[in-house]
RNA sequence: UGGUCCAUGGUGUAACUGGCAACACGUCUGAUUUUGGUUCAGAAGAGUCUAGGUUCGAGCCCUAGUGGACCAACCA
């Protein structure tokens, strides 16, 4: 970097690496990424995720995957797969193998026999209602337990046959011997290891004691060598206990350091919500497309690029705060609109007969497929007498035009990459309904040919009645009506949006699209960018919207 | 209640060892446009929670206050 090259601008995480790499505190970025696979993953962990395989590529460094698996009670397999496609779906490649808490169950052990040899592990047999009781509150000192200064070798006898399935569950724990007095709770002698005679899904029946968070997650970052521990803001009162059993057990000095977690306008992001959405069907599924998980996302037509662009920009800070959901909604139209093939797509048709054209005329004619993308070439498109246009693309009785550029009567627009067409008339069915308009194209006006000098500022979409595919259109609006959902009063239930999906069952699209497949993305031309559904068969195409165009015009209005 | 963390335009972040508050999104103008999209040009919008202090000089340092978040699971 030059000299008077503008100071590149960190973020207080790469401030902190790059003071400890310049020190010599620390030789390498070792990260990693500890997802519990107890649910799914959100746009929250994207964050998490964003940060730390990012920060490994900048500095050089690795950054693994390594599951939090300590509560065999609530975790699965079904959890770890999704999670592993997420990740690679998002473009990260992790350090070796995916790695596990459980793997570690063995040496954790160690570790735990090892600080009651010190005398700074007991087991205490009383009961969970004790426990919390003896920590009483902060501003009060904890009451030691009874339990608390038994001889080691009654611990460590004690604590073998906790292993052996000697107890029952909730009789006994393992518990550190810190400090009854902290001000801070977690220091007031927290639980090690607790009995839970379960099977856990990668270690079966082997253990019947599990350990806490507290100690294995350390631990565990330890012994894989990770230099930096990223967690949220809630862990920062866990920091002095991570350090504690670091220092007393003499292993890696992994560091921990906190960041704020992602808020997201309109979402909430909490698995405990998110697991109850899909319980009670307020959803489809994990990956329904209104829901903020990353297998959602996809199925919506937010694409990796679009995600991680979005949590850069985000940032990374230690005060919480709401995200703007625009800025996600910026993050996708940026990249979808370099990327995806523009294509028509009626979505309430109204039918339009062009009486001056032939019967049985059908016309092709060229239309460009990305005007960001040379690259993505032409088609054809075939045009006759009768074609859909755009429900709202009429108005009976427009403002002036200088406010309403579409169609009207005796108004005139640009079919795009076909004529200017002139409505002369309209039929409207008993009920008032539009049913058809009539107009009269002008042959002089052919696009790329135009020898009549007209100027309109209207130029509509099209699709020929006789080539038209339909498809099923899932539109997709924010899950809930209000904005920040952290400081509601009530059951966040109570601000579902109510008209977050409406599906339109029989829209008209271009001929082109016959033979689109799942997963394919395109932008209906002042629509938004739709994506095809998974849920599409060979005799019907659905697609969901990913997110509308911007619309400076209905603003006004 | 005891402790910890935080406080900069509407929102999210910047401002490197103190030097006339910057960027992105959003909003508003205007131009271009065969997408009321994109692009381009421009504008409005904070004097940095409050009160003191240190200093020639404070968003950055100190003190107090106020406001918010987190912690008292054998969850993570």
């Amino acid at each position: 970097m030059s000299e008077n090259e503008k100071h590149e601008s960190l973020n207080f995480i790469e401030q902190m690496i790059e003071a400890d790499l310049k020190s010599g505190k620390r030789q390498a970025v070792h990260t990693r990424f500890p997802p519990e696979p107890n649910g799914y993953l959100h746009i929250g962990h994207a964050k998490s995720i964003v940060l730390n395989f990012g920060l490994a590529e900048k500095y050089n460094g690795t950054c693994n995957l390594r599951f939090d698996d300590t509560n065999p009670v609530k975790e699965s397999t079904e959890y770890v797969d999704a999670i592993k496609a997420d990740i690679e779906w998002l473009g990260y490649e992790w350090n070796g193998k995916a790695r596990y808490a459980s793997d570690y169950f063995e040496q954790l052990y160690t570790f735990a026999v090892a600080l009651i040899e010190k005398g700074l592990a007991y087991v205490d047999e009383q009961t969970a209602e004790q426990i919390s009781a003896g920590r009483t509150n902060p501003s009060t000192p904890g009451i030691e337990s009874p339990f608390r200064n038994r001889p080691v070798e009654e611990n460590l006898d004690l604590f073998k046959r906790m292993r052996d399935g000697e107890f029952e569950e909730g009789s006994h724990v393992l518990r550190a011997k810190v400090d009854m007095n902290s001000p801070n709770m977690h220091m007031r002698d927290p639980i090690m290891y607790r009995i839970r005679k379960v099977k856990h899904h990668r270690t079966g029946d082997q253990w019947c004691i599990y350990p806490t968070y507290d100690f294995a997650h350390g631990q565990s970052d330890s012994i894989e060598e990770i230099t930096y521990s990223l967690c949220t803001l809630e862990f920062r009162d866990h920091r002095p206990l991570y350090d504690w059993f670091i220092e007393k057990l003499g292993i890696f000095p992994s560091q921990q350091t906190e960041f704020a977690r992602l808020n997201l306008g309109y979402t909430v992001v909490s698995k405990r919500k998110l697991l109850q959405l899909v319980e009670e069907g307020h959803v489809s599924g994990w990956d329904d497309p209104r829901m903020p998980t990353i297998s959602g996302y996809r199925r919506r037509g937010y694409t990796p690029d679009s995600i991680k662009n979005f949590i850069k920009k985000v940032g990374v800070a230690r005060r919480d705060g709401i995200t703007d959901i625009a800025l996600l909604e910026h993050s996708i139209r940026e990249d979808l609109n370099k990327k995806a093939n523009r294509v028509f797509g009626i979505q309430n048709p109204l039918k339009v007969v062009i009486t001056n054209w032939p019967e049985d005329k059908v016309e092709m004619l060229q239309a460009v497929n990305n005007p960001e993308d040379e690259s993505a070439g032409t088609r054809e498109m075939p045009f006759s007498r009768e074609i859909y246009i755009e429900r709202d693309d009429f108005m009976e009785d427009p403002p002036s035009p200088r406010k309403w550029f579409r169609l009207g009567p005796d108004r005139e627009v640009r079919l795009k990459y076909a004529y200017i067409v002139k409505c002369t008339g309209f039929k409207k069915s008993e009920s008032g309904e539009i049913e058809e308009i009539y107009c009269e194209y002008d042959p002089e006006t052919k696009s790329g040919q135009d020898t009549s000098g007209k100027k309109v500022k209207g130029t509509l979409g099209w699709v020929s009645v006789a080539h038209a595919v339909e498809a099923e259109i899932r539109l997709y609006d924010r899950l809930f009506r209000t904005e920040n959902l952290n400081t509601i009063e009530d059951d966040y239930l109570n601000h579902l949006n109510p008209n977050s999906l409406e599906v339109i069952e029989h829209a008209k699209l271009e001929a082109s699209l016959a033979h689109a497949k799942p997963g394919d993305q395109f932008q209906f031309e002042r629509q938004g960018y739709f994506i095809v559904d998974k849920d599409s068969s060979s005799n019907k195409l659905v697609f969901n919207r990913t997110v509308t165009l911007r619309d400076n015009w209905g603003k006004q209005n």
